[in-house]
RNA sequence: GUGCUUAUAGCUCAGCAGGAUAGAGCAGUCGCCUCCUAAGCGACCGAUGGGGGUUCGAGUCCCUCUAGGCACACCA
């Protein structure tokens, strides 16, 4: 599409002596619509030019050449210069855009470039819960916005199948699992006997080191421990994935924590080859003092098993020569900040390209916390995310049931909105603020949810059934649509890759939410203003072919944040 | 104690790497369905934690104070 702001960057360049690409960067989009399309602030060069800014703007706006076709108005307002584009001309851009591309915002400009995301990652034999729901719409939405954009993206979910966690379970299954019914149940169970053997192992360090050293065990290879780690892995996997159907998730790679056991001995050769890696209260660590870090990063226990930050370290080798990435994203929760830091500081260790050191990024976001406090496995405190889609579901359909009974597979529609709203709502703030969970806010369907913007898309549909007919795109008179809402939602179109850019550049898919809001907002004032559906022709064709517009980037949009859209709702 | 982070309306949040009169939603009050789905639209109400500084210009950058959250070696 004809790149406006670029244009006017170029034009505006030929008369100033500054760099185009410069001037592209100070050109802004005014918020109020009156001011113009975009708007070039003269404030910062009157310095330069010893000249007051609105004489610099109107100098400008004398000597500029540009194409009328294109801009049909540039204005002075105070020290701004205010450039108005023809309409007419963008709403054709626009729409014929519309029309070219199957898939519109696709893009190729990631082509070429590897991104690893690393997301949702649950702990094995610990329940799914509301916790961990962000990580994976996150992660799943940046994923979706990557791959949009051309570029590889691979998807790991990397697992915490490993650790001391584990040495504890294996403690309390062989204390008392005959006294719970794992095959049954093994989620719930599971989590009872963890619960149990943290109790134990606070009141005793003794319980505490056996479960240490049953995790040295697993990691030496040991048949007994191994079997019970298999059998709680294939059951906790069975459970994820009740949750990942729902929420549509999808990984390339299910290498978790455990995938790396064998990888690790190379770790630590290296790390020992640098002269780093020290003793330290009998522990194997790198000191990370001079690197303002002041808390050493553990590599070996003193018992000789490894950590967290081992396996990632493994995990970093292994994605650098497997995947080849441009960027490795850790889509994990503020807590571990610390964590990834000494990790990708002592990554720099490990003799890698500096492309893949300085491709590691943290994506944190912040912390899901219940009305009553923070959430615990190990207090049992918890909401479960397959309870809370349930839950929403549930209160989809009930309000199907009351605004729409007519409706065919009320159930399928019912799970859309339910999980959509979900989504939706995890999604529509900045990542890095903490949550108090809280129903009626997550189940609230009206305003700015998930479920406005698919009644808003629904509302397309139904028009354009309505209608009966889809006008060529050369059957629309584009100069049908220069009132006030109209271009609001050619405005907002026309922006829609630059969003999905903005997206990958913070790495916030929330971005993408509110622009889908305000798409939505933009159509149902249009909705409301305009009779879509009327006698005149050619005004009918130009509002049909809009809303059409409109239903393609909705639909397209929330897929890409990983909501499916009902037809009707 | 050290480091990171957050603070915008009664509540939940926007504010495009400093720009024009700080925008929404929820809650509350009021209006709009013989008309394309009222899960909608409109109106009213209401805000930048305190104090300094940088700048032509600060919600945005710097300092400081206050209040929350998180992390600080054998959990992950």
């Amino acid at each position: 599409m004809i790149d406006f702001k670029q244009i006017i960057a170029k034009a505006i360049a030929e008369v100033v002596n500054i760099d185009e690409k410069e001037l592209e960067s100070y050109i802004e989009i005014p918020k109020d619509a009156n001011n113009g399309d975009y708007a070039f602030p003269c404030f910062r060069l009157a310095k330069e030019l010893k000249k007051a800014p609105p004489m610099i703007a109107n100098d400008i706006k004398e000597k500029i050449q540009i194409d009328e076709q294109m801009v049909e108005k540039v204005e002075v307002v105070g020290g701004y210069l205010n450039f108005y584009i023809q309409q007419e001309q963008m709403v054709e851009e626009v729409l014929k855009e519309i029309d070219a591309q199957e898939e519109y915002g696709k893009s190729e400009i990631g082509k070429g470039k590897n991104i690893v995301i690393d997301y949702s990652a649950p702990n094995i034999a610990k329940p799914f819960h509301i916790g961990h729901l962000r990580s994976t719409v996150i992660g799943g939405a940046l994923y979706n916005i990557y791959k949009y954009l051309g570029y590889h993206t691979i998807g790991v979910n990397h697992l915490g199948d490993y650790g001391t966690q584990f040495g504890k379970l294996i403690e309390g299954y062989k204390l008392w699992g005959k006294e719970y019914n794992i095959e049954e149940d093994p989620i719930n169970e599971l989590t009872k006997i963890y619960i149990r053997i943290n109790q134990v192992c606070k009141e005793d360090e003794k319980v505490l080191e056996q479960c240490r050293m049953n995790f040295k065990l697993l990691e030496d290879g040991d048949p007994y421990c191994t079997e019970i780690w298999e059998k709680f892995r294939a059951l906790s996997l069975k459970e994820f994935q009740k949750v990942y159907d729902l929420l549509g998730s999808h990984f390339d790679s299910w290498n978790g924590e455990a995938f790396y056991s064998d990888k690790m001995p190379e770790v630590i050769e290296i790390l020992e080859k640098t002269g780093k890696l020290v003793e330290s209260q009998g522990a194997k660590i790198i000191d990370l003092e001079d690197k303002g870090i002041n808390t050493p990063c553990i590599i070996e226990k003193s018992n000789g098993s490894t950590t967290y930050a081992t396996r990632d370290l493994a995990a970093i080798l292994y994605r650098a020569r497997t995947y080849d990435f441009d960027k490795a994203l850790y889509v994990v929760s503020y807590e571990q900040t610390l964590h990834f830091k000494q990790v990708f500081e002592v990554a720099k260790l490990l003799g890698i390209n500096e492309k893949y050191t300085n491709g590691l990024k943290h994506v944190p976001f912040g912390m899901v916390s219940l009305p009553t406090g923070k959430m615990s496995t190990r207090e049992g405190n918890i909401v479960k995310l397959e309870e809370l889609l349930n839950e929403s579901i549930a209160r989809a359909k009930k309000i199907i049931e009351e605004k729409n009974p007519e409706l065919e597979n009320k159930d399928e529609v019912a799970k859309k909105v339910g999980v959509g709203a979900v989504i939706f709502n995890d999604l529509s703030n900045s990542r890095i603020k903490d949550e108090i969970f809280d129903w009626n806010q997550i189940l609230n369907f009206q305003g700015e949810t998930g479920p406005y913007v698919q009644y808003t898309y629904v509302r397309t549909k139904s028009v354009l059934e309505k209608a009966g007919y889809m006008p060529t795109i050369e059957e629309v008179k584009f100069v049908k649509l220069l009132d006030e809402a109209s271009k609001n939602i050619i405005k907002l179109i026309y922006n829609f890759e630059n969003i999905l850019i903005q997206v990958t550049e913070k790495e916030e898919p929330s971005i993408l939410s509110r622009y889908l809001i305000d798409l939505a907002k933009a159509f149902s004032n249009f909705y409301n203003d305009n009779k879509i559906l009327v006698e005149d022709k050619d005004i009918q064709n130009a509002r049909i072919y809009l809303t059409y517009a409109v239903g393609k980037v909705l639909k397209t949009g929330a897929k890409l944040l990983g909501i499916e859209m009902p037809n009707k709702m």
